[in-house]
DNA sequence: CATTGACCTCAACCTTACCTGAGGTTTTAT
DNA sequence: ATAAAACCTCAGGTAAGGTTGAGGTCAATG
């Protein structure tokens, strides 16, 4: 554990193992979204890990992305746009969660549907090639010839 | 193309080719699934493999499962509880469906629940570690120290 | 001031779900 | 009968998201 501010009891910098700890990620998982460029901090004396308290924000906002169903890649862009490195302040949280709350809702109603389709053909448990809905996503009529 | 029955048009047994143009999967996927034991079929005298109609079935019942969010080792045990290597008869389809549609609602619920947190949580961008449901997914109370 | 736990780097490995290509055989079409 | 298309096996590769371990350094504790 890093040391403590005597008056807080709050340490004011953070070692990656506080981190992992208070964030509920792994080290290496630290270490991966670093290499990433995810997450970054500073090096103390001995070339270990520092980071300022935000970083739990950040991390924090990573894991519900993902949750959410993006990728890290896409996580990485969303939080490059933040003007010049910046961490998150309320009204880009604000950005960023909105567009994510969108890109779910389009996730959770294609899910939507199909728990729909499922619903009417377990009923029938046709799956026919050319007329059932579950079969043909894009809804493209098959050819002329029969096939199941 | 394997050969036609010259009454109906319809190929009584499909090749992978066959199979992979009308399933809508590559050669290689059903190459892969075979190793997976996800499906099977019987070799020709040449050894090339050769399919009953029925697995086109097979493989729409495999793909749906997978959009609803099964993994391909958890679809293998489910096409293993057919009795016997069966093909799923519509009776076994609407048991299977039945199961993969409950736990696709409990994806759509857990997303539902997250896009709502989301909703919350634009507003106020707080994402208080003890507070936040959305830091807290598993509403558990933090320790009596401030984290964020 | 020595020990022990925490850190460091780097390479290799893991799982899922496939794809690619080499080298060789079989089928189908002409 | 032959050439082209389709098939075969097997090894190795890809991408995402990490994990594990070796070999070595740093820092907090008695």
């Amino acid at each position: 554990m890093t040391k403590r501010t005597k008056k807080t009891g709050l340490p004011q910098e953070l070692s990656v193992g506080d981190v992992a700890r208070r964030s509920g990620v792994t080290v290496s998982t630290l270490h991966f979204y670093e290499t990433k460029g995810l997450v970054s901090g500073y090096r103390n004396a001995g070339n270990q890990r520092r980071y300022p308290r935000s970083i739990l924000r950040r991390v924090a906002v990573i894991r519900i992305a993902q949750r959410a169903g993006l990728s890290l890649s896409e996580i990485r862009e969303a939080l490059e746009t933040l003007p010049n490195g910046r961490q998150p302040s309320i009204r880009d949280w604000r950005r960023m969660s909105g567009a994510w709350r969108d890109a779910l809702q389009d996730r959770i109603e294609s899910l939507l549907k199909l728990r729909d389709q499922l619903d009417l053909c377990i009923g029938c448990g046709c799956l026919s090639l050319t007329d059932c809905p579950l079969r043909n996503p894009g809804d493209i009529k098959g050819k002329s010839e029969e096939i199941t």
